[in-house]
DNA sequence: AGGCCGTACTG
DNA sequence: CAGTACG
DNA sequence: GCCT
């Protein structure tokens, strides 16, 4: 029996195509290995290592700014796989047999590494300002770093894996929970009255004390804390003490004026609606969902609709073994369309929690620009949408539902062309999307479909399709020149199971002739663009940030009997490969943590964002004192593969998922 | 006194 | 452009 | 709201 039998190995880099890659691939499956081609949980079976090719070692920056850092990723999420380097399998064959992994493991070397370069590195470097900093980072590195004899291959994924197991997820009860329940509810109102920063400062402020394990019940101890000034200590005490918000506390605030608050907090809950809407509409008289029901109606955008429909669907926590599924179903639409792209779950689930808001998938692939990701992401979203699984779009039209005629692949067909494939260095890093010249739009969008469709399977999505995502009342309401009626019925089709949703079914306040008369019309115009009516959905491009709600199929596992799945809000990121780590660092977040490290990067003279660390150009008109200065321009990219990297190179420890709460 | 994240979509 | 959304 |  050969020596690996049993064993699955994934090499990295996985260079198919070049020969040196062959070759070992070819070693290690004469030894009885499988070799994968694709990292991937679901369509490959879960390699039992991931190799990583020595040479790569030699430059651990360049390892973990090219791919491996998705590897982590994948094993952060998916177990414990070892990652070793590929002289573990020479020595293997060597001895011929299996030997223990521990010394060979990639995060091990990849530090001894680094820590023997860094020095070099760090005072070669050009910033100047953030030694200090880069001294702690490295005394960090140096603590992880005590030979770990490994039997637990998790390790090597540092810290990130056992937050993620031991789950930080139980929020549980705090130990001042009255005091941020308080807060919170002044938060909201500040809210919705508009006060941003002041709002901020309650965010910030229940961020911190949400975190904080031990009863906070004096001023000093509330003083104490980061973000928590003298008014919220004061506040945090005497919520503390059993005081409730309305009379005693916010004595400012007269009941009615709370009142007026919550109803517009609550306006605000759906989808499409902010503040300034909200506020609008109360001041107009519409003070609950019903009245916007009933009297807004064809006045709301899509998206509003479908909030409106979904509110209690969408305001409900996501448990996170539901979350799974839901990603296995759009990794299993991905693989299936490009097995080489990968779709990755970011967001609260990836820092671990166990209740998360929503489902946030990234979608990339090697070497991949953002026009080619539309590509394979125009096909996933069709099929999914076929299947049941999606059942709407709240930005852009929804394939196969929408407009009329407009997803007629068959006909549109040709032209073309002009693609191009773009190639897309990484020169730079601001490759961005110029690729699809123009925005060609709609038959473009088609076209991508059509063209990357196999043929059958979504050659064409038959109206009746459509009904049938939406079974409830879209027939009877459907009537002549109505294709639309099926696409908004599709949004509004739930099952209400709010207790929001006054009874009437939006078929017959459709037909409450109240303002508009034609209730297709406007929606039709929405989806079209309002001034010309149909010709200019034309326009339409996948957006690199899909957001939509999904449903898992009828029998899932862990649903709530009885009643119908809820919708949950899914958004789908198209991300360029060289933005891979810039960008899974923002769709990770948290929102907090994201401001707080970006205000970092400014105050370091750089500018962070989704796209990536760049240095920032400060105006020579001012000098840098102290303060942030405005007009920052971004000039040259510094980092965006690599996660990992831009902590280190803004001067911070690095902080797995599961601290980033803040 | 003045800042409080940065990007991208929709209408 | 304002508004909303994403983390 | 808080922080500089």
């Amino acid at each position: 029996m050969a020596l690996f039998t049993n064993l699955t190995f994934y090499v990295f880099p996985a260079r198919t195509s070049a020969r040196a890659y062959k070759i070992r691939r070819k070693v290690y499956e004469t030894n009885g290995a499988v070799v994968l081609s694709t990292l991937d949980p679901k369509t490959s079976p879960k390699p039992t290592h991931i190799i990583v090719d020595s040479d790569w070692l030699a430059q651990p920056e360049r390892v973990r700014g090219s791919g491996l850092g998705h590897s982590e990723v994948w094993a952060e999420q998916n177990g414990d796989v070892p990652i070793v380097c590929d002289t573990w399998v020479l020595e293997c064959m060597a001895q011929n047999k299996i030997l223990d992994v521990g010394p060979f493991l990639l995060r091990a070397t990849e530090q001894k590494n680094a820590e023997t370069e860094s020095d070099s590195e760090t005072e070669s470097d050009s910033e100047p300002e953030r030694k200090p900093q880069k001294k702690l980072e490295q005394k960090q590195l140096h603590g992880k770093e005590p030979e770990q004899k490994i039997t637990d291959p998790a390790h090597i994924y540092d810290t990130a894996l056992e937050g993620v197991r031991t789950g930080s997820a139980k929020e549980e009860e705090s130990p001042n929970a009255a005091a941020l329940q308080g807060l919170k509810r002044l938060q909201e109102h500040y809210n919705s009255l508009d006060d941003r920063w002041r709002a901020l400062g309650y965010t910030r402020a229940i961020s911190v004390l949400s975190r904080e394990t031990t009863p906070i019940r004096t001023f000093q101890e509330a003083r104490a804390l980061p973000g928590i000034g003298a008014s919220l200590a004061r506040k945090i005490v005497e919520l503390a003490a059993g005081h409730t918000v309305d009379p005693p506390l916010v004595s400012a605030l007269d009941t009615v004026e709370i009142k007026a608050n919550e109803e517009r907090a609550a306006l605000a809950q759906i989808h499409g609606v902010g503040p300034a809407t909200a506020r609008k509409w109360h001041a107009a008289g519409i003070h609950t969902l019903a009245d916007v029901r009933s009297r807004l109606w064809d006045q709301l955008t899509p998206a509003q609709q479908i909030g409106l429909d979904h509110v209690e669907d969408f305001a409900a926590r996501i448990p996170r073994e539901e979350v799974e599924q839901h990603w296995t179903i759009i990794r299993e639409a991905v693989h299936a369309v490009d097995p080489s792209a990968e779709a990755l779950c970011m967001g609260s689930f990836r820092r671990g929690s166990a209740m998360c808001g929503d489902v946030d998938i990234v979608i990339t692939r090697a070497e991949a620009t953002a026009a080619d990701l539309r590509r394979v992401v125009a096909r996933v979203l069709v099929k999914l949408f076929e299947s049941g699984y999606l059942v709407a779009s709240l930005s852009g039209p929804m394939p196969g539902v929408d407009g009329p005629g407009e997803y007629d692949f068959g006909d549109d067909g040709d032209d073309g062309d002009d693609e191009s494939e773009l190639s897309d260095e990484s020169d730079d890093g601001k490759e961005e999307d110029n690729d699809d010249e123009g925005k060609k739009g709609f038959s473009q969008f088609l076209d991508e479909y059509s063209k990357a469709t196999s043929s059958t399977d979504f050659s064409s999505i038959p109206p009746a399709k459509r009904l049938k995502l939406s079974p409830s009342r879209t027939t009877e309401t459907s009537s002549p020149g109505t294709r639309a009626a099926a696409a908004c019925t599709t949004a509004n089709s739930s099952p209400s199971r709010g207790a929001t949703s006054p009874s009437q079914p939006c078929g017959s306040q459709q037909s409450s002739p109240a303002s508009s008369s034609n209730l297709f019309s406007p929606r039709i115009s929405n989806f079209a663009g309002s001034k010309k009516p149909i010709a200019h959905k034309q326009k339409y491009r996948l957006p690199r940030l899909w957001m939509g709600a999904g449903v898992l199929p009828e029998g899932s596992q862990g649903l709530e009997s009885g009643q119908p799945p809820r919708w949950r809000r899914i958004d789908i990121i198209m991300v360029p490969w060289a933005e891979r780590g810039a960008a899974m660092l923002h769709y990770t977040g948290s929102g907090l943590f994201n401001r707080s490290m970006r205000i970092v990067a400014m105050q370091r003279g750089y500018h962070l964002s989704n796209k990536g660390l760049y240095r920032a150009i400060v105006p020579k008109g001012r000098k840098s004192s102290g303060v942030k200065v405005r007009l920052c321009i971004p000039e040259q990219l510094v980092e965006a593969t690599d996660e990992y990297k831009i902590f280190e190179i803004l001067g911070l420890p690095y902080r797995p998922p599961n601290e980033r709460s803040k």
